[in-house]
DNA sequence: TGTACATCAGTGAACGCGCGTTCACTGATGTAC
DNA sequence: TGTACATCAGTGAACGCGCGTTCACTGATGTAC
């Protein structure tokens, strides 16, 4: 049958391409994602240079791969959180989240920073996400902001700089729940301080584990 | 006299220089500060390429020149607002100003931003002029907030996300106006939409002309 | 006043490295008979 | 069961462009006499 070798090449192909997404993610977190060369990327797959064109068509389709896999990783891990009835909740849980996730996890919270502040795909990515977010925080009258673009800005802006933080070392875990107060402050949400401390945090807690220093 | 001769030598010198920096202004608006070469900066500033060398020893030693100016620009235009003494009220205008600024001559905003979101020294520079106004707001009950780290962030955060959205044309100058107040709002300012609108507003919007739009 | 000279910054051709990209080849795996 | 073959992904040497950097030269300007 077919199918099968065709299935076998399938699974090779897959496994050298996440290996390059992978340490594309390790290689970005330490250079960000414009300085480093195919090589360094090959190198820390362990694959031959000339791989790469057989997966990717261009940097930015692998910056554009990297991004993807960032974000749904993430989300994967606050998997849940998106259903709960309160827009300041969610809101106030995915700032915790990537703040407590780039503390957890360098790795990921350098080259999600890196990305975010340089590359197009993964502010996108994240603006997506939050729209609806926002779109229904206003509309239910639980955030009282000028726009819907001024709530953005505050968020992702006040997120960022918030993981950046953590990283360089500058502020403790216990950041994730300042920031989050904070920003549900500026959007006008009164009991902004009960918001950002509790409500599901437990949860979203447990399903933090620590990960390894990175390089 | 030798002083003569070496004066004008100097002269000629910092022409060049000054065409250099203004030159990379430009180039770093529309590709950010470090994918351009050497080529793309002397080419803008019509100076041979040799001569980038007689003035600088490294791209880094140029991107300094230009954080520095470019900071020193706004710095400028906003003098006097050091003085004021309510901290909230200068927060909130150096954050009015800068959004304005970035509204008004984007070859500026765009090159402050991509500098701000990837090099160094821009951070450091605006960092070291906040410090003191937070540390003000903090020791005087003014600003309510867990730690200055997080003051910074949020002011930073959402200023520098505020510049983006309407250099991006995705708001309008009125943002500025709405981006002080929602910060002001993260610090556990009471009267941040009072402080943001008005103040030396007036001062501050007549010191700025407009300037062409960018290539 | 005029001419030869001194001292600069600025110039741009030339060199060489490093990187992106290609492509004929290898090796692994499954298929046919 | 064993052997020849087909089809993949992966490999890495080779090519060539583009860029950073250097340095002997030019041109401009002021100085000496």
């Amino acid at each position: 049958m077919v199918a099968t070798r065709a299935e076998i090449g399938q699974g090779r192909r897959q496994r050298t391409r996440a290996a390059l997404v992978e340490a594309a993610l390790r290689v970005f977190a330490r250079m960000g994602p414009e300085a480093p060369t195919v090589d360094d990327v090959t190198a820390e797959a362990r694959v031959a240079r000339g791989s790469f064109y057989n997966h990717f068509a261009s940097w930015d389709a692998l910056l554009l791969a990297v991004a993807t896999a960032a974000v749904e990783q993430i989300e994967a891990e606050l998997a849940g959180q998106r259903d709960l009835p309160d827009a300041a909740a969610r809101v106030g849980l995915h700032l915790r989240g990537y703040i407590r996730k780039a503390a957890a996890d360098q790795v990921w919270g350098w080259a999600v920073v890196r990305m975010a502040l340089v590359a197009a795909p993964l502010g996108t990515a994240m603006r997506a996400n939050l729209a609806q977010d926002v779109a229904d925080g206003i509309a239910t009258g639980r955030f009282t902001v000028a726009s819907a673009q001024l709530a953005q800005d505050v968020i992702l802006g006040a997120g960022m700089m918030g993981m950046r933080s953590v990283l360089q070392g500058e502020a403790g875990a216990e950041h994730a729940d300042d920031v989050a107060e904070a920003v549900l402050r500026a959007l006008g949400v009164g009991d902004a301080a009960a918001v950002a401390r509790c409500g599901q945090g437990g949860a979203a807690r447990a399903s933090l584990q620590p990960d390894p220093l990175p390089p």
